[in-house]
Parts: C-alpha cells; sequence; structure tokens
DNA sequence: ATTCTCACG
DNA sequence: ACGTACGTGAGAATT
C-alpha cells in the first residue's frame, strides 16, 4: 500500500515569489478596495494547481514569525542586507493566511523560528512516522532536507515552473554529495541573499572540492595540520570561525519546539461555501468563474459602483421552436432578446448556425433552422416590427447579417457589446460570457468553453448543447440591461450612447453592406509592374549582397548588413539587429541600403494592398466590405479589419496608386471625399481654452508657422522658412501626444536639451495648454479616468503607478485621449447628420468610408455639387467649439482622383 | 503565437 | 536614473 502524504509549504518564500513572479503589473491587481492581489493571485494558483490535485492526507503551511529569531540571536546580520518588505506585500499577508485556511489547510508559525525550521522540524516526524514527505517552497536551502521519503519541489522563474529535488538530483547536482552536507557548502562559501559571510575568498567550486574531500566543515578541520601549506589553507584557518557560524546559520532545524504534532495537519480541502466570498472581496472573477461552471452558486457582489442589482437568476427556460411552439413565438411583445449565431467573425461571409429569441416572462425560443428566421416566419415579423423591442450583444453584427438573409431589423433598444465599451473601454472583451462575467453574472460560459478555439473550433452537435449556451447568452442580455444602463446614466453617457454610438451603429452597417467598388483591373496591372520591379531589385540586392538570401527575413537581412558587410549597428531589438527604415536611413549612402528600402516600399503595397485587396473582393458584386470595430478603441474612433480601409497608402505617389483601384459602383457617378484640417489641434485650442491658440484658428493662420513664429520668435514681416515650418509641425504634434523632449528631440534631429527649450517656450506661448495639461492629469489621477467632450471615458489604472514608464505613459494617455477621442465624437455626429441631411434631400449618394478625420462617398456625377455643399456644411457645423471647423473637400472618378 | 516592419490618421 | 511620442491592422518570418 502506498504510503500516506504529508505536504509542507513554505509560506513565506512562496508569497515572496508569487508576489516578486507579478511585481510588474503590482497596480494591476488591486480589488475594489485597494488592496493589493498580486500575491495572492500567484499563491492561489499554486494551491488550486498544485496543492488540490495532489491531496495530501496531511498538510501545513508553515510562516515566519517574525525578523527576530535565534539565528539573528547567533549573528546580527542575518539577512540584514534584506530591504524592508515591500508594504504592497505586507497587506496581502492576513488574507494569505485567510486562503489557507478556506483551502482546508493548517497554518502555522513558532515564534523566534523561520518557517524553514517548521518545516524540517515536522518533515522529520513525518519521515519517522511512515509518511511520504513533500515539501513546496520558493528557496532553494530547504533541499537540504531531501532524504528517501522526502522530496522537495523548489519554484523557478516566477512560480510557474517547478525542480523536484531528490536525492538523485542533489547527487548530480552537488557531484555525488549528499543532501546533508549542503550546510556545509554553504558554511565554506557562504549566502549573499541571507547575509553570512562563509569564508572569504571560497566561492561555489572550491567549497564542493574540499567538501568531497573531507566530507564535513568539522572532519576538515580535524585534518587541517596535514594540509600543505597554501594560500587556501591560510584562508581556512583565518575563517574557522566564519565557516562554523555560517554552517551553524544555513543549517535547517529538525528539532525547533514545535507545538503542533502530525494529527494536528489533517488536510481538509477546499471550503467552497466560505471562499466563494472571500474570492468576491478580493474580485477574483476568474476563480468564481469557475466555480460557477463547477455548479456552485456565485452570487453577485454588487459592490461594482454601488448599483445594487440582482443577478441571481440562472434558471433557463428554452426548447427548439417547433410547428407547434411557433405560435407562442409568434405572440412573444413588448421586449425581447435576440442572438444569432454564425460560424465565423467576419458577418460579411459567415453562416448562421442558430438563433434565439424570447424573453424572461414567456421563455426562450431556438432554433437551427434559417427559414424559421426568413420567409414569412413570425420571428422575421417581430424582427421587423419596431414596437417590438430587442435587446442584443452587436447589433451592427445582427444588422448585416440579417440583411443577407433579407431581414430588415428594427426596433433596437439595447446593444450589450456597445454599452459594455462605453462604460470601460478597458477590460471591454467581444466574447458575451466574459463580458457578463465582468458584470458578476454568472450563468453563462464562454464561446470559447463552448465551441474551443483554432483549429478545435465546433458548434455543438446536440441541440440541447447548443440551444443551452444560446438561450443563456439571450438571457444574459436581458438582464444586464437594467444594471448597466443604470450604470451608463450615472456616467453622464446616456447621450453618449442613445444619440451617437447606437444610431452610429446602424450607418455602420449600411456602410459596410453597401461597400466600395475595387477594379480588380486596376490591381492586377499593377501586380505585374510590381512583380517584374521586385525581381529586379532582388537581383540588385543579391548582387551588392554577393549572395542571394531572404530580403524580407529582418534576422539574415541583419547577418548580411552587420556581420558581412561589416556595417555598424545602429539599434538592437531583443532579438537581434534592427533593420528598421530609421536604422537604415540613419546608415547613409550606401547602395546596398537604398535597394532594400526601395525593395521593402514595394513589397509592401505588393503583399499588403495588391494582393491582400484582390482576395477580399468579393465576386458577387466587385466590392470589398470592411468591418468598421465599433468596440475596440481606447480613445473612441473606430478601426477598420478585413480589409483594413483605413490604412491605404497616400503618403508616397507609388503607394497612393493603390487609390485608383477605388471606383465609383456606378457609370456617370464621381466619389467625394471631405475631410476636417487639423481637427486635433482645434479640438485642444478648444477643451484648453487656450487664447492664443484661439486666435489663430478664428484668423485663419496657418497654424504650423503661427506656431513656429511663437516659439522661434519670427516676427510677422519675416517669412518663415519651410524646415522651421516643419519643426513646429513636429512640435503641434508632439503636444497632442503628451510631449516629451526625447520623442522630440528624436523626431525632429535637434539635441534633447534643444527640445526641451522648445517646448518650454511652447507651453510660454501657449500658457493655458500647459496649465490644461497639468490639470488633466491631476484629475486623472483623482478620478481614475480622463473624458472627451460627449463624456466618453477612458480609465487610467497606471496613472498611479510607482513605475516611471507605465505612469509616465499614462500620463501622455491622459492628455492625448480627451483631443483624440473628441475629435471621434465629433466625426461620429457628423455622420449621423450628414447620413440624416442625405436622406432629407432625397440624394442618391452612399457614405462609404470613414478615415478617423475624412469621409468618402460616391454619387452620380449630377448631385455631386449639392452633396459636396451639404456634407461641407454638416460636418464644419457638426458641433459648436471656441474655434471654427474647417473642412476641405475633393472630387473625383476614384479615390485617387479625389484629392 | 510572437516579433518585426510598415501602412494610415 | 529611469526610457518614451498617441491611436490602429496586416503580412512575413520565426518561434
Amino acid at each position: 500500500m502506498a504510503k500516506p502524504t504529508l505536504l509542507l509549504i513554505d509560506g513565506n518564500s512562496l508569497a515572496f515569489r508569487a508576489f516578486y513572479a507579478l511585481i510588474n503589473q503590482v497596480d494591476r491587481f488591486v480589488n475594489h478596495e485597494g488592496l493589493h492581489t498580486n500575491a495572492l493571485v500567484g499563491f492561489n494558483n499554486l494551491l488550486d494547481g498544485i496543492i488540490e490535485p495532489f491531496n495530501p492526507d496531511l498538510a501545513l503551511v508553515a510562516w515566519d514569525a517574525g525578523k527576530t529569531t535565534f539565528r539573528t540571536g547567533k549573528f546580527d546580520n542575518y539577512k540584514g542586507n534584506r530591504d524592508n518588505t515591500p508594504q504592497e506585500l505586507v497587506e496581502q499577508f492576513e488574507p494569505l493566511r485567510q486562503m489557507v485556511s478556506l483551502h482546508g489547510i493548517k497554518s502555522y508559525e513558532l515564534s523566534g523560528y523561520e518557517a524553514d525550521d517548521i518545516i524540517g522540524t515536522m518533515a522529520r516526524l513525518g519521515e519517522a512516522d511512515g509518511y511520504s514527505v513533500t515539501i513546496v517552497t520558493g528557496d532553494r536551502d530547504l533541499t537540504q532536507l531531501v532524504s528517501d521519503d522526502i522530496t522537495v519541489w523548489v519554484t523557478k522563474k516566477g512560480i510557474s515552473e517547478i525542480d523536484h529535488y531528490t536525492p538523485a538530483m542533489i547527487a548530480e547536482l552537488y557531484d555525488g554529495l549528499e543532501p546533508k552536507q549542503i550546510v556545509d557548502i554553504k558554511g565554506l562559501q557562504g549566502d549573499t541573499s541571507d547575509n553570512y559571510p562563509g569564508i572569504a575568498g571560497i566561492g561555489p567550486k572550491t567549497a564542493l572540492k574540499l567538501i568531497k574531500k573531507y566530507h564535513s566543515i568539522s572532519e576538515m578541520y580535524e585534518q587541517i595540520d596535514d594540509m600543505k601549506a597554501s594560500k587556501q589553507k591560510e584562508k581556512l584557518i583565518n575563517g574557522k570561525q566564519d565557516a562554523l557560524l555560517s554552517r551553524d546559520l544555513a543549517e535547517i532545524l529538525t528539532d525547533a519546539p514545535v507545538t503542533i504534532s502530525l494529527s494536528d495537519l489533517k488536510y481538509k480541502g477546499p471550503d467552497y461555501e466560505n471562499i466563494i466570498p472571500f474570492y468576491q472581496h478580493l474580485d477574483f472573477k476568474a476563480q468564481l468563474v469557475k466555480l460557477a461552471n463547477q455548479g456552485y452558486t456565485v452570487p453577485t457582489s454588487g459592490h461594482n459602483e454601488d448599483v445594487e442589482f440582482d443577478l441571481n437568476n440562472t434558471d433557463l427556460a428554452v426548447s427548439a421552436i417547433t410547428p407547434a411552439s411557433l405560435t407562442h413565438v409568434s405572440q412573444l411583445q413588448g421586449t425581447v432578446s435576440f442572438y444569432l449565431e454564425l460560424d465565423d467573425e467576419n458577418y460579411h461571409t459567415a453562416n448562421p448556425v442558430g438563433f434565439v429569441i424570447g424573453n424572461q416572462e414567456n421563455g426562450y425560443f431556438a432554433s437551427r433552422d434559417m427559414e424559421l428566421l426568413t420567409q414569412n416566419s413570425p420571428v422575421k415579423k417581430i424582427l421587423e416590427d419596431q414596437t417590438i423591442l430587442k435587446n442584443v450583444f452587436n447589433a451592427k453584427e445582427l444588422y448585416v447579417s440579417l440583411k443577407r438573409l433579407d431581414v430588415a431589423l428594427q426596433g433596437v433598444n439595447f446593444d450589450l457589446l456597445l454599452v459594455s465599451y462605453l462604460l470601460d473601454t478597458n477590460d471591454n472583451n467581444n466574447d458575451l460570457g466574459a463580458l457578463a462575467h465582468d458584470n458578476d453574472y454568472y450563468a453563462v460560459m464562454t464561446d470559447e468553453e463552448v465551441y474551443g478555439k483554432g483549429a478545435k473550433f465546433a458548434i455543438p452537435e446536440a441541440d440541447a448543447d447548443l440551444f443551452e449556451h444560446l438561450g443563456r447568452k439571450a438571457m444574459a442580455i436581458n438582464l444586464l440591461r437594467e444594471p448597466l444602463l443604470e450604470r451608463l446614466s450615472k456616467h453622464e453617457q446616456t447621450k453618449l450612447y442613445e444619440e451617437i454610438e447606437l444610431p452610429l451603429t446602424k450607418i455602420l452597417a449600411d456602410m459596410e453592406s453597401t461597400g466600395i467598388t475595387v477594379d480588380s483591373e486596376q490591381l492586377l496591372q499593377m501586380r505585374s509592374k510590381l512583380t517584374e520591379r521586385l525581381s529586379e531589385l532582388e537581383q540588385k540586392i543579391y548582387q551588392q549582397a554577393g549572395h542571394e538570401f531572404n530580403v524580407q527575413s529582418p534576422k539574415q537581412l541583419g547577418v548580411v548588413l552587420f556581420e558581412e558587410m561589416k556595417y555598424t549597428p545602429i539599434k538592437k531589438t531583443k532579438t537581434g539587429y534592427s533593420t528598421s527604415v530609421e536604422v537604415l536611413e540613419k546608415m547613409g549612402d550606401v547602395p546596398i541600403v537604398a535597394s532594400i528600402l526601395a525593395y521593402r516600399q514595394v513589397a509592401k503595397i505588393q503583399s499588403t494592398y495588391v494582393e491582400g485587396l484582390l482576395r477580399v473582393i468579393h465576386g458577387s458584386d466587385s466590392k470589398v466590405h470592411t468591418r468598421y470595430l465599433q468596440t475596440l478603441t481606447q480613445t473612441g474612433r473606430l478601426s477598420s479589419v478585413d480589409p483594413n480601409l483605413q490604412n491605404i497608402p497616400v503618403r508616397i505617389e507609388e503607394g497612393r496608386q493603390i487609390r485608383k483601384a477605388f471606383v465609383p459602383s456606378q457609370a456617370d457617378w464621381q466619389i467625394l471625399s471631405a475631410d476636417y484640417s487639423q481637427i486635433e489641434l482645434r479640438v485642444l485650442a478648444h477643451i484648453t481654452g487656450d487664447k492664443n491658440l484661439q486666435a489663430a484658428f478664428i484668423n485663419g493662420e496657418d497654424i504650423h508657422a503661427a506656431t513656429a513664429r511663437r516659439i522661434f520668435g519670427i516676427k510677422d514681416d519675416e517669412p518663415v522658412e519651410g524646415n522651421i515650418r516643419r519643426q513646429a509641425k513636429a512640435v503641434n504634434f508632439g503636444i497632442v501626444y503628451g510631449i516629451s523632449d526625447f520623442g522630440l528631440s528624436k523626431n525632429i534631429g535637434v539635441s534633447r536639451k534643444e527640445a526641451k527649450a522648445i517646448i518650454e517656450t511652447y507651453f510660454d506661448q501657449y500658457p493655458d495648454v500647459k496649465k490644461w495639461s497639468d490639470d488633466i492629469i491631476a484629475s486623472a489621477r483623482e478620478k481614475g479616468y480622463v473624458e472627451t467632450i460627449a463624456h466618453r471615458r477612458r480609465y487610467l489604472p497606471d496613472i498611479k503607478a510607482k513605475r516611471f514608464n507605465a505612469r509616465s505613459f499614462a500620463e501622455r494617455t491622459a492628455m492625448n485621449s480627451p483631443i483624440q477621442g473628441s475629435a471621434a465624437d465629433i466625426i461620429k455626429i457628423a455622420m449621423i447628420k450628414v447620413q440624416e441631411a442625405i436622406a432629407k434631400a432625397g440624394l442618391q449618394a452612399h457614405m462609404l468610408l470613414q478615415v478617423h478625420d475624412e469621409l468618402i462617398f460616391e454619387a452620380p456625377e449630377s448631385e455631386m455639387a449639392d452633396l459636396e455643399e451639404l456634407v461641407r456644411n454638416v460636418m464644419d457645423s457638426a458641433v459648436t467649439l471656441d474655434v471654427p471647423l474647417l473642412v476641405s473637400s475633393h472630387v473625383g472618378a476614384s479615390w485617387y482622383d479625389a484629392k
């Protein structure tokens, strides 16, 4: 029969390990009361991951009782070089003990002794009593206890990996020595972390050699007279006291006067009843989700911004739609939740695999049969009925996918995804289950849990499984509506949601469905020209390098440039030499570098744009249909994927040619492009209230030239030279990004000192910009977030971080986000008003694209003049700021020509 | 899955 | 002294 097991855990060393493993994120792991939890998280993972599966018969966590022990009595400076334990860790010790207790494990400490000594003593007791003993620690000192019945597990690399020390492993590590001889080694070599000396001049190598020869320190000194005279012998004789003391300090007691016995250590296993409130107190969401999935009831903690709400409802009534139940479905009224599952995230091409409709009062009805959703079904009728309100998750996806099924969705009342994003852009997650968990509702799983991910993704075959998941999603949407809307209102974001984001959803859906026509002939012609250019450049590069290699591999290119050709590396990445444009341009006039830069430019255009776009043109309509992500960015901007139409080349002519392929969808139609000029600087002038900056815009000045005059002291009657204006432009951008002297100096190629002086002058000239910067950072520290003009919020948890880097980044963000985000607010408002105006004017025009400060339209040539006028008027009056908004616009036969 | 590079505002 | 401009997405190489 297997031996009973005893598990001994070194509480202090593991707490330290866990704390420092997550030290980089110490400011991210904070519960709602401000308690740091990084060590708690790591320790809990250890308990769940190791102790629970181990399921020992006996278990104990030993703790240090304080700084003074019998060792400090022997040697004042024992551990004397240790910094004070950080406050962030100290505050976690008490909850750590609670955590241990809730996991059904005894804690023990003994005044005057270290955790090590408790462990040593209990280990020997267990060994003698016939237990198989396992010690878990973060400290290798305990390996001296290893025996046939005592194994020591030492965590390494944080706490994720573990080394298992057995007598055989010790023998291998110490060249055949026994575990108990480790103390003799340490007696000779000392221990810097515990701050005892050993013998000066004896390191690990010599210590090992000596102990191999003499077996122990005492035997060595017995035989020291026989040792032949040497420097080493002198050192040993002089250091005898140190060696004996150090050995004494290194030795772990196995007979400490403990007041517990093995029978006190019975392992009870986790106390699930009481661990749930404990996890809630610590905000351990992941743990709560795990418990909820195991069938434990996890009630809402209700501390979420003090909004109390009841999300305890977990009883789902979901049924498959049958011909008989169709009557029930058709009788649904008031408010329903609707959810449509697709087999892929690209809803322009994905297949619907199931849907669910219903509410708490009447139950939920699910089906895989899309015919029940289309044609003359009652479901279609409900979806198209404006008076029946729909609660959904991701309304834009729904608009587009239902339109593909010939269903025109109306009456969207609540979009869970959109609201969650507005409430907190940080922990927004496109998964409904994860999002529900974030809001303390656990009765729904994540898609990854149900469907798997990557190659393993699969929709469950059993109706019961799929419908249960869909039903729970629909139920979560319904239950979360009220509490989330209440929080939205507390944030003063109701207007932002109802009047900007929700109407915009429909507009974006229409733009995406409409798509933009891409002339594939144009792209194919470009492709053959570029292929030729690429092979010419490639041959030239091979010739210049002296051999063939993969030009597109930064690694191989690094070897060619900086090893074979011996050019001086300017910058390194963490994996090797950097070969970025920035670096290559600094290398000066080198022929191969010029070829490489040209190659890179062409290769980028070819792969990303020509071939990338050709791949995503829909065969059915010769258009590309991007998806705008409305709930992704931290600032409120949109982003565009599959394809990204917000980064089509424009700055370099060769790439700009790509825009010739973007053409109107019908003959005799044209493209209109209208963009805001310097919208971010105008927003800056508005929100800072800086009169000097505002004056420049009000007077219609060239803003970069005006800044140049101020920061370089150029008189009104003198001209502003191009290079000076360029520098001023960089300063203006820098201000918007949250300037630093380093960043500016790098950007405009002046010394850091000069850059610093320029920034100071800027702030002298625009004093209210400076004041606003300081104020917004102070406000972010106080409130924890910053806001745009439309109350879009961005939380900045790092604004109080101790780490300089993280904090500085948060401070720059505090300045940039209100600016970038308010500009995003403005163009979103403009889009809504433009769409209304186009409808009201009865124009055929379509809004096609949004590129942050630019809108692209197509319209018949005949209505283009009206459209241009309308768009300009709406855009420049979208909001009223203290400075005017200026719009420039162009019409042409393609996006390229609308310049 | 991550890193590097580069396209846009 | 720290080590930096803000916000994105995609392709290719590499792990």
